[in-house]
RNA sequence: GGCCUCGUGGUGGAAUCGGUAGACACAGCAGACUUAAAAUCUGCGGCCCGAAUGGGCGUGACGGUUCGAGUCCGUCCGAGGCCA
């Protein structure tokens, strides 16, 4: 018995595939339809991880079985190259960032190779190449003409010790996640992309995409966050600082009987004029600059208040007037960064007017409590269906929303408001302070502002000279780079130093696959032809930032001609993550993680490996990750059971969208299956050759076989179809587990089990790609496997003559019957009374109603 | 707090349209082969009663619709996600 040893196949089948050139892209008249299936492309990190290997694994089945049914593929391959972590490297390992990506680049690309991937790597870069970043810069000038582009001040978390911008999820507990030190408020000029212009767009675009999972629409359309409202000015009582007016934004115009105060944001320009005469004031807006500004710090921190002393008028009743203050919790971001508080119907206005003393009306209750009374604990109310308008004049008695839209009429007829549909979602801020990134290809000139560099001088290269000895920027410490002339006066002025968010990288690489084009972002071409992108594969945790910045990018690029779509995926599937255990020493719960490789098994427990008197204690089951030590590296996986068992195993058991748990166990059964496939195939040379097609076998057991693979080729092209491949693993164990020990005694039975053989390397090629292509090589398939056309299921064999049925009694199962595939039901009837089960149970009871579903189940009502 | 998703054996899960719940795998148990182990092969396996044909119960809980509910509806409990 020969043991399959993948070293010496896996590698074979790697080189045949690309001698052969199979997974080249075809040309694009070739009459073929077009099939374009793409994974997220990775970070080059230096080694892939387990979760690569899934979300890879999954997209070359699709690519693979997309291919054998005849369609031309397109599944390319590149890296999302620019980033922090690269210079974060620089600075550890002095060196220079690209040379630290490119090398992780050409360790990742080996490792990827290993898999056994069937990707056309003609058309594989990198963000950081030039080559791309070129075209990346020539588009954003495009859309600066087309007016997707904005320059402005903004409130940013900045780093004093790093002196950089950060995003908000790399600002921990208000602290600069490398730095350690307490991020800043801080007002920087930015550049941004316009998105929020298109928030009603793409939040109604995302009816549209059917073949998107829902969460993720769910997820996009909250974060867009659409809201309607009523806009309308309170008149201060005496103009102030210029100001005679407060213009607000309120979602919740009922409740305006029950406003108790006006806040304004601390960044509000009230707020900043006041400042200049208040000391008190600016104190306090230095001291919410401090804190951190994210949503989240918001809500749970400390809501904190200054009584600016002015007062305004309520605009339903001159006579009562309402105090102002300035207020952390009022983002200037959002609306108008002025907002009137109703503390009984809004928990922060609640938790702010308890803190201040400031009254607490209840306009809104549940309709059957009358004596209903707001005190710790805001009634928001408007979504009930049972609430009722109180001490609220003529709008008593009308529900929450009967009562908005009345003031929002009363408001828009006496002309003091209108309705006003605002959205959650701001604009992009796209400079980062950074080295590692795609220059912004922008002149500041003293004279004529911003400029952008003429098109016939892009692209604008990052030096390669530069030294991270410094903190900040080094763009802005370089000698010379950013000191140019004018393009506009000829006058000395400075390049912008600042370089774009990565996330701009990655809002347009797919469109880029379709066809490298030297002169031009894309191939327009080759994009019309290729894109949307037909299956798009990736992680959960992209569900927003970056699939709302590419839906928003191809808008753009829609717009500046250099796409013929505007939704550049249209089918979404987001992968689960893969866990492990976790481990850590016993008696110590808050020391150190283990790996798995430090720890063994026993009949008790898990103990150190090294010292096995010590004990381990198991612990919860979560996300690989560095930190908790729970990995396990994809390349000694693939060292000891090769790429096929590794792809199988994150292919079977779970399903794809599912976490799925990386198992010891796990690997070795999808191992021990490989090895059961291969004695099956090895066992079966000398046999002969396999024929594609066979005649309906007329002998029991050769049928049976026959019928066997009929049913795993329907199955299987079912469950790939969608994209069901732990149910497709299922199907191959079963016709797996039919074949197996099948002995065959006449010629008929041999050239049967060499057709079944032929299709099962067929059926599981798509997930386990060399086995496949041993196994055809085996029984004498025709060519490469990669290269052979899909098997379609024989369907008159899948219905046998006698069909099982399952008969129940009032709805219980009591007895199985035999029926012919083509009894009629009175024949089925008679069948029924018959049968000695059903005749004990009916015990001569009348039968009052017979269900007959037709080859599915038979049902006798007494 | 609002919205959404999910809850099935010891475990991962299957049942895609309302029609035999537990396919397939993992772990386990028993047996064969072996000096022994590994590997491999065969058998058992939701829970309870029974020697067995068989019967009772069973898809988080309780109710409902239906000839028939894991699947549909309602209320509740629990887990996760997004938004506040």
């Amino acid at each position: 018995m020969s043991r399959y040893d993948p070293s010496e196949h896996e590698a074979d089948w790697q080189s045949a595939w690309e001698a052969a050139d199979c997974f080249a892209a075809e040309a694009i008249d070739g009459g073929k339809p077009k099939y374009y299936v793409l994974e997220m492309f990775p970070y080059p990190s230096g080694r892939i991880h387990m979760g690569h290997v899934r979300n890879y694994a999954m997209g070359d089945v699709v690519a693979r079985f997309k291919k054998a049914q005849g369609f031309n593929v397109l599944h390319p391959m590149g890296w999302d190259a620019f980033g922090m972590p690269a210079e974060n490297a620089a600075i550890e390992k002095n060196t220079h960032p690209g040379t630290w990506t490119y090398e992780n680049i050409d360790a990742m690309r080996a490792q990827l190779k290993k898999l056994g991937l069937s990707i056309d790597w003609a058309r594989e870069f990198a963000t950081c190449d030039p080559s791309y970043y070129a075209h990346e810069q020539a588009m954003f000038l495009d859309f600066l003409d087309a007016d997707f582009v904005d320059r402005r001040e903004s409130v940013v978390n900045w780093d004093p010790v790093d002196l950089t911008v950060l995003a908000n999820e790399q600002v921990i507990d208000g602290k600069g996640w490398r730095s350690g030190a307490a991020v800043e408020q801080r007002k920087l000029t930015q550049w941004f992309l316009k998105i929020s212009d298109h928030a009603g767009e793409l939040l109604d675009a995302l009816d549209g995409l059917e073949r998107w999972p829902e969460k993720v629409r769910t997820m996009q359309a909250n974060w867009i966050g659409r809201s309607e409202g009523l806009s309308f000015a309170f008149e201060l009582e005496t103009p102030a600082a210029g100001f005679d007016a407060l213009e607000v934004y309120t979602t919740r115009p009922d409740t305006l009987y029950g406003a108790s105060f006006c806040a304004i944001s601390p960044d509000h320009p009230l707020a900043i004029e006041l400042a200049e005469e208040d000391q008190t004031l600016a104190a306090f807006r230095a001291e919410c600059a401090s804190r951190g500004t994210s949503e989240v710090d918001i809500e749970a921190g400390e809501k904190l208040g200054h009584d600016t002393g002015l007062r305004v008028k309520h605009p339903l009743d001159e006579t009562w007037t309402l105090p102002v203050y300035v207020a952390n919790f009022v983002l200037m971001g959002y609306g108008t960064g002025a907002i009137f508080a109703c503390p009984a119907h809004d928990q922060r206005d609640l938790d702010f007017a308890i803190k201040y003393g400031l009254p607490v009306k209840t306009v809104v209750r549940p309709k059957d409590q009358a004596d209903f009374q707001v005190t710790d604990t805001a009634f928001a109310g408007p979504n009930a269906q049972d609430a009722v308008m109180v001490n609220s004049g003529a709008l008593d008695g009308l529900r929450p929303a009967e009562a908005g839209d009345t003031i929002i009429a009363q408001f828009e007829a006496e002309k003091k408001g209108q309705r006003q549909v605002n959205y959650r979602l701001r604009d992009w801020g796209i400079s980062r302070q950074r080295y590692w990134g795609c220059p912004i290809p922008m002149v500041l000139c003293a004279t004529c502002g911003t400029v952008p560099v003429p098109r016939d001088q892009l692209p604008v290269v990052l030096p390669e000279d530069i030294h991270f000895d410094k903190p900040g920027n080094p763009l802005d410490h370089h000698p010379t780079w950013k000191h140019v002339d004018c393009p506009s006066c000829g006058q000395a002025a400075e390049r912008e130093t600042d370089t774009f968010d990565t996330f701009m990288d990655s809002s347009w690489y797919f469109a880029r696959f379709a066809g490298l084009s030297d002169d031009s972002p894309t191939d327009r071409q080759a994009v019309d032809h290729w894109l949307p992108v037909d299956q798009y594969i990736g992680g959960i945790e992209h569900a927003i930032l970056h699939l709302l910045y590419a839906r928003f990018y191809a808008r753009a690029m829609e717009k500046t001609g250099h796409l013929g779509v505007k939704e550049p995926f249209d089918g979404l599937f987001t992968q689960g993550m893969v866990c492990h255990e976790t481990y850590r020493v016993k008696d110590d719960p808050k020391g150190a993680w283990l790996s798995p490789q430090e720890i063994t098994r026993n009949d008790t427990g898990a103990v150190l490996a090294q010292d096995p008197s010590v004990e381990v204690r198991i612990g919860s089951i979560e996300k690989m990750s560095k930190s908790k030590k729970n990995v396990v590296d994809p390349d000694d996986i693939i060292a000891r059971y090769g790429a096929d068992t590794a792809r199988w195993f994150m292919l079977s058991d779970s399903p794809p969208e599912r976490d799925v748990q990386w198992t010891q166990d796990g690997i070795e059964g999808a191992w021990r299956y490989v090895q059961r496939v291969w004695r099956l195939f090895d066992e079966a040379r000398g046999l002969g050759q396999a024929s594609d097609s066979l005649a309906v076998p007329s002998g029991t057991a050769a049928l049976e076989i026959y019928r066997a693979t009929q049913v795993a080729i329907d199955a299987i092209t079912q469950d790939l179809a969608a994209l069901g491949f732990n149910r497709a693993v299922a199907r191959a164990y079963e016709l797996t587990n039919a074949l197996s020990g099948f002995v065959p005694k006449t010629q008929e039975d041999t050239d049967t089990y060499l057709y079944a053989l032929a299709k099962l390397a067929q059926l599981i090629g798509p997930m386990m790609p060399h086995l496949g292509e041993s196994g055809w090589r085996i029984v004498g398939g025709q060519g490469l496997l990669a290269q052979a056309a899909w098997p379609k299921a024989d369907m008159s064999v899948l219905a046998s003559d006698e069909i099982l049925m399952p008969v129940q009694i009032n709805g219980k199962r009591r007895a199985e019957i035999k029926v012919p595939k083509d009894a009629d039901n009175a024949m089925i009837e008679a069948l029924v009374l018959a049968e000695p089960q059903v005749e004990k149970f009916v015990d001569g009871k009348p039968i009052k109603k017979t269900i007959i579903v037709p080859g599915r189940i038979i049902n006798l009502v007494l």
